[in-house]
RNA sequence: GCGGGCGUAGCUUAAUGGUAAAGCCCCAGCCUUCCAAGCUGGUUAUGCGGGUUCGAUUCCCGCCGCCCGCUCCA
């Protein structure tokens, strides 16, 4: 099976045919932003939607959500956001590279715990002394520039008036909404606990450093699960939803050998995270082939308590007129789990904070993955054919209405079809040139189905379905096209 | 941000200090009864800006963008 070699292929394919292109291109560009074509925004659409079908619609224990995207800014200062969601950085004034202060090395050769996402102050006094540490680049020793803090929330300002305006940030995750809407949810719905809450929405994050196309860009679109469930049972949950998504990529067609888990070690967990696992595809681009899709944490009850601390942290709010630097989160009450973000369980009579399994997956990068996965190349009678294989839920376009040639009443009757088969899913016709090079056409844009108008239809009404990957052709009568197309779909 | 590489039609490539060429694609027409057929015609390019020059796509500078590595992460 041929395979696309290089992220080059994949980026000229993506143009060729109208999936993604390259943000604001007319002005040259702007750094790690993309646009998605008219193939890839219904490709994209149809791969949240299989998300939300697979996560929310199927089951009886999940509910949607949509949040939007600027929120309090206390909401980060109790997520920890604010304060933490920064890598301090310094310069090697010998030889100018940047290195993170938590990855140099003394001259003995040891280096400062993993300090990632610990609380900006602590780090920075932490860090005071970068007399001994080596540069990695040109072996200097102590030859550092002051670090720097890199913010990584996009900020901007609300309000109308510049003298009465407020710092928001856009979310750098779709989770905290979830978050300080669960309460909400649970007067409002009449869930209970184990539920999970779901949305899919754009993020931003001030990277440093972009990479590879669309996988990892400064704005992206997340499908976040928040699974709320009693303490203790935590880990049967989170071997259930890592199970259930990783299926759901194969379900989708990702090739079973190009996907594995990867468990995180224990250093490399983020503090509140008691396990966390990856799920990975293995790309065609970069050093290491396997990048991860979709992580899989168990968040235990720390973002409800967070929030929980913030809540109780709103006068100094606005005592200090807003400063997030100046305000301090309050402890949390010792009877914190009767706190307004706890559960009460009416069948045991407990109350609790409930712990949560977080599945957050990247739509952007799934595509890619969806898309790589699904590109072929195969010889069809000397010549080269391209399809691509998408599963039909995803593909952009379910079937191409022809006539086999442009005369004969064909273009009629292939028309009335494709009329009455738009209005229950994304159909193309075409009656310009010779039928197979229509085929090639819609192969190359991962059509799964072709509807052929020809001579013998205006005889018995049948009409011929050609299959994408098969090529081959069946007959079916005008009046069952409709079915027959609905139930391969798998819609 | 740093280091390395790169930037000519939608795509893949050519060429040049003096009218930027081709194939594929695309569009229109003719012809076509099942897998990129043929014929005729047509649209489209030197990333942006400055400098040197009579003249710059070519030489120089700056910027922008892309790829690889460091780093980071959904």
């Amino acid at each position: 099976m041929a395979k696309l070699a290089k992220l080059d292929d994949i980026v000229s394919l993506c143009k060729r045919r109208g999936f993604i292109y390259q943000s604001s291109e007319i002005y040259g560009g702007l750094a790690s932003c993309y646009d998605y074509g008219p193939l890839g925004s219904e490709l994209k659409r149809n791969i949240r939607n299989a998300w939300w079908k697979h996560v929310v619609q199927m089951r009886d224990d999940v509910v949607g959500l949509d949040c939007s995207i600027l929120m309090h800014p206390m909401v980060w200062k109790a997520s920890g956001h604010a304060d933490k969601f920064a890598d301090l950085v310094t310069v090697c004034q010998k030889c100018g590279t940047r290195s993170r202060v938590d990855h140099l090395a003394d001259a003995q050769g040891r280096s400062e715990e993993h300090t990632e996402h610990i609380d900006l102050e602590t780090a920075e006094s932490k860090a005071q002394d970068l007399s001994r540490k080596v540069c990695p680049a040109c072996g200097a020793v102590g030859q550092f520039s002051q670090p720097m803090a890199f913010r990584l929330m996009f900020e901007t300002r609300m309000g109308a008036n510049i003298e009465d305006t407020m710092t928001v940030f856009l979310r750098p995750e779709t989770a905290q909404g979830i978050f300080v809407n669960f309460r909400n949810v649970l007067d409002s719905t009449r869930v209970k606990i184990p539920f999970g809450i779901a949305q899919t929405g754009k993020s931003f994050r001030n990277e440093v450093t972009t990479k590879a196309f669309i996988f990892r860009t400064r704005e992206f679109e997340q499908a976040e699960l928040e699974f709320f469930c009693k303490p203790g049972t935590d880990e049967e949950w989170f071997e259930h939803w890592k199970q259930e998504r990783f299926q759901w990529y194969l379900t989708y067609g990702i090739r079973k050998e190009n996907l594995r888990f990867r468990e995180h070690a224990k250093d490399e967990l983020a503090h509140y995270a008691k396990a966390c696992v990856d799920i990975e595809y293995k790309f065609p681009f970069g050093s290491g082939d396997w990048q991860e899709l979709e992580g899989i944490a168990n968040r235990t009850d720390y973002d409800l308590r967070q929030h929980q601390r913030g809540i109780r942290t709103m006068n100094d709010w606005y005592e200090k007129k807003g400063d997030l630097s100046k305000i301090t989160l309050k402890e949390e009450a010792e009877d914190y789990q009767k706190g307004p973000l706890a559960y009460f369980d009416e069948e045991t009579r407990e109350r609790y904070v409930p712990y949560v399994i977080e599945p957050s997956a990247g739509i952007d990068r799934s595509l890619l993955a969806f898309l790589v996965d699904a590109y072929d190349e195969e010889q069809v009678r000397g010549e080269q054919r391209n399809l691509l294989r998408f599963h039909p839920a995803l593909a952009p376009v379910k079937a191409g209405i022809f006539p086999l040639v442009k005369k004969d009443g064909m273009p009629e009757i292939a028309m009335n079809l494709y009329r009455d088969l738009k209005k229950y899913f994304a159909v193309f016709y075409d009656e310009k040139g010779a039928v197979g090079r229509r085929y090639r056409r819609q192969d190359e844009a991962g059509t799964p189905f072709c509807v052929t108008v020809d001579g013998q239809t205006k005889e018995d009404s049948t009409v011929t379905i050609r299959h994408r990957d098969s090529m081959e052709q069946v007959r079916v009568h005008l009046d069952q096209v409709k079915n027959y197309l609905l139930e391969k779909l798998e819609l």
